[in-house]
DNA sequence: GCTAGTCTCTGTATCGATACAGACTGGATC
DNA sequence: GATCCAGTCTGTATCGATACAGAGACTAGC
C-alpha cells in the first residue's frame, strides 16, 4: 500500500496540513523543513499529493474533455478532426491542462452516463452528429463547454467557434454555378438519420436535422436557386458517416444515370475524395469529366488537386480550448467566426459541351 | 451551487447510501424508491454522482493516460503518432474508459508534476525521447504502464508491445546493400541529445541515448559491416525533432559534397519525405538519383512511393492499451513483438554506374 | 516595554461520494 | 412458533487530500 500524506506528515512529526503545503505551496513553510518533508517522502516512497483527492478538494480536475459525437476511433481517421485535436493540444499545453478523450457508447443512455462521469472542467464539444443530448448533459453537470456547431437555440452566452457554414458552401458551388454547371448532386454526411446510403428525395433542406449538413446544404442551393435551379433540380446523396470508401459507393452508380450530374458538391473533403475514388475506378474511356469540390481543405485535398473550401482546422480547435481555458469577459468575444476561403484547384472545369 | 447527493437523500427522505445504490447498484433498492429517488433528482437538477468523489472512494479513474515524451501537438502532427492513437482509442472504446492526454512542459521537473498529476489509472508510453524520468515516476506512482520502446534495463513483468527494431531495420539496410549502394547516409532523429542538425560524427552507435534511434542505426550498421562497409564509413545525419521540414533542411547539403552518398536510410517516413522534399527542391539538372527508405510505412509514403519497414501502427496502439486495460495472467504475454515488412517501392533503386 | 506585523506551523472542517456491516420486514420452511 | 433467508434500507467509517482560521515565536518600531 502506498504510503499518504499522512504517513509522511508521522514520519516528519508536522501535521498533514504542512506536509501538503510542501507540495502545494512552498512560500508557507521554512524551505529547511520543506527538504526534510520531501526527504522524507523520497525515502517513504510517497508518489506525491493524490491527484483524485486533490481534485476533489480543490474542485476543479485541471483537465478539458474532448467530445466527439461519433466514435472515438472515427476521430483519428479524419484528417480535419486530427488538425483540430492539434489546435486543442497546442492551447491546452499553453494551460498546463489535460485533454479527455471521452468514448461514447452507441446508446445514447450509455453515452450520457459516459459524459456525466468524465472528470472533467469542461468540454469542446467537436460535432459530428446530433449533439443536443451531450449540451444537456453538459448543461446539468454546469459544466462549461465550446461548440463549434452553430445552433439556432445556442444561448447568447454559450460559447462558440466555427465558421459561416451557409456561406462557405455557397461559395463553393457559385463556383460551381459559374462554370456552367446546371445538373448537379449533392453529396452530404447524414442527411436524414437511418436513411440508406445513396440518392434519396428530400422535400426541402429544413428536414435535414443535423445542423452543419443543414447549412451547407443551405449554401449549396443557395448559389443554384440564383442561376434558376430550384431544390427539386438537385440531386442530394446520403452518405452514412464521413467516410471516403462510404462515399465512393454511394456515389458510384450516380455516373450511369440517363442525364449525369456533371458535377459534385461534398459536404467534406473525405467525401469529395471518395468521389474522386469512384470515378477514378471507372475505366478510362468510361470516365465522364466531374467537377468535384470539397469542403474543409484537409492536407490530403492540396495532393489531389481538390477544389474546396478551406476553413482553419487548427485554428478552430485552438480557439475552441482557448475560449474554454481563458473565457473572455466580454460575451460576444465568446463568439468566433473564422474565415474561410474558396480555393480552386483542378477538380472543376467548365461544364463540357457534348 | 449544485445539489449533492445528500440533498437528494434529504428531499426523498432516504439515506445517502440508498441514493448512491439508485446510481450505482440498482439492484441494492426496490424500483419503485428508485425511480422516485431519479425523478426527486431530476426535479432538484442534481448531476449524478460527482465522478471525482466516485473516483477517490473507489480507488479507481476509469481513464488511461497516453504519455508522448514530447510536445503533445507534435503528437498529432506525425501520421504514425496519430494511428498509434487511433489504435489505443479502439481499444479504450472497448473498455469503456476515457483517454488522458497529458502535455508535458519542457522542463522535467514540470514534466514531473505533469505525471505525477494526472488522473489516470495508467499509462500508455510512447517513446519520442528519453522516457526513463518518466517510467520512474509512473513506477514511483504504483500505476501500471505498456511500453513501446524496447530497453535493456526492462523489468521481466514490465509490459511491452513493439517490433524487433534492429532486424527491421537491418532488412530495410540488407535492401539497399544488395542494390550495390556503397556510400550512404542515415538519417535520425535525436541522435544525440542537443547535437545540432546535419551531419555529425559519432564514435559508435552505443552513443546514442534514445534507444529506439539506437537500435535502428545498429540495424543499418549491420547490413553494411555485412558487406565491408564499417561504421567509420557511414554519414549519420541528426535532426532535432521528427519533422519533414528538419529533414529536409539537415539533408540538403549532404548532395553537394565531393563523394555524396547514393543512399539515405531513414529512421522515419516523415523524415525520408523530409530527404525527398529536399531531393525535390533541387533543379532538375542536377537532381541525382538518391535512393531512399523510410520507417514506419505511413499513409503518406505509399503516395510518395517510399521503399520502407512497414510496422503495424494502429495494432500498436490497440495492444498497448489491451495489455493495460486487461492484463494478461501469463508474463510472458505482457511482452508481444509485431511482425514488420519491408515494402519495396520505387524510391529505391540500383547504384548508378557513374 | 508594548503593540504590530511577519513567518511558520497546527487543527478542524470539508470536498462528495462508496463500502460494508448490520437492522428491519415479511414470507417460506419445518 | 422458531428459524432462516432474501430483499431493502440505514449508519458509520473512509477515500486522501486542501482551505482557512488561528496559535506561537520573533523581529520591528516607537
Amino acid at each position: 500500500m502506498k504510503p499518504t500524506l499522512q504517513a509522511v506528515a508521522d514520519a516528519v512529526g508536522v501535521s498533514r496540513s504542512t506536509v501538503s503545503n510542501a507540495y502545494s505551496r512552498p512560500d508557507q513553510l521554512s524551505a529547511i523543513l520543506r527538504e526534510r518533508i520531501l526527504d522524507a517522502a523520497r525515502q517513504l516512497g510517497y508518489p506525491g499529493p493524490n491527484p483524485t483527492a486533490r481534485s476533489l478538494r480543490r474542485g476543479f480536475v485541471g483537465s478539458i474533455g474532448v467530445l466527439f459525437t461519433s466514435q472515438l476511433s472515427y476521430a483519428f481517421t479524419d484528417p480535419f478532426a486530427v488538425r483540430f485535436l492539434a489546435g486543442v493540444g497546442a492551447a491546452a499545453e499553453r494551460h498546463g491542462t489535460s485533454m479527455l478523450l471521452v468514448p461514447l457508447p452507441p446508446a445514447v443512455t450509455d453515452a450520457r452516463r459516459a459524459v456525466e462521469n468524465a472528470a472533467v472542467d469542461g468540454f469542446c464539444v467537436y460535432c459530428v452528429a446530433d449533439e443536443e443530448w451531450a449540451l444537456d448533459v453538459i448543461r446539468q453537470r454546469g459544466l462549461p463547454f465550446v461548440s463549434t456547431a452553430a445552433r439556432d437555440d445556442a444561448g447568447a452566452d454559450e460559447r462558440f467557434v466555427g465558421i459561416d457554414e451557409r456561406a462557405a458552401a455557397r461559395s463553393a458551388a457559385a463556383h460551381i454555378a459559374g462554370l456552367g454547371h446546371r445538373r448537379v448532386a449533392l453529396i452530404a454526411d447524414s442527411v436524414l438519420p437511418d436513411a440508406p446510403a445513396g440518392p434519396l428525395t428530400l422535400a426541402g433542406v429544413d428536414q435535414v436535422p443535423h445542423p452543419t449538413t443543414r447549412d451547407r446544404l443551405r449554401g449549396f442551393a443557395d448559389a443554384f436557386a440564383e442561376v434558376g435551379v430550384g431544390w427539386a433540380e438537385l440531386t442530394v446523396v446520403n452518405v452514412p458517416g464521413n467516410s471516403r470508401t462510404a462515399a465512393a459507393a454511394a456515389s458510384a452508380g450516380l455516373f450511369d444515370q440517363p442525364a449525369p450530374p456533371t458535377a459534385v458538391l461534398a459536404g467534406s473533403d473525405v467525401l469529395a475524395l471518395g468521389v474522386l475514388d469512384a470515378l477514378a475506378a471507372r475505366p478510362a474511356h468510361d470516365r465522364p469529366p466531374i467537377s468535384v469540390t470539397g469542403f474543409d481543405d484537409v492536407p490530403e485535398a492540396a495532393a489531389a488537386g481538390l477544389t474546396t473550401v478551406r476553413q482553419p482546422a487548427e485554428e478552430k480547435g485552438r480557439i475552441a480550448a482557448e475560449l474554454l481555458l481563458d473565457p473572455p469577459a466580454d460575451a460576444a468575444a465568446g463568439h468566433v467566426l473564422l474565415p474561410t476561403a474558396l480555393v480552386v484547384r483542378n477538380s472543376t472545369g467548365p461544364v463540357p459541351r457534348s
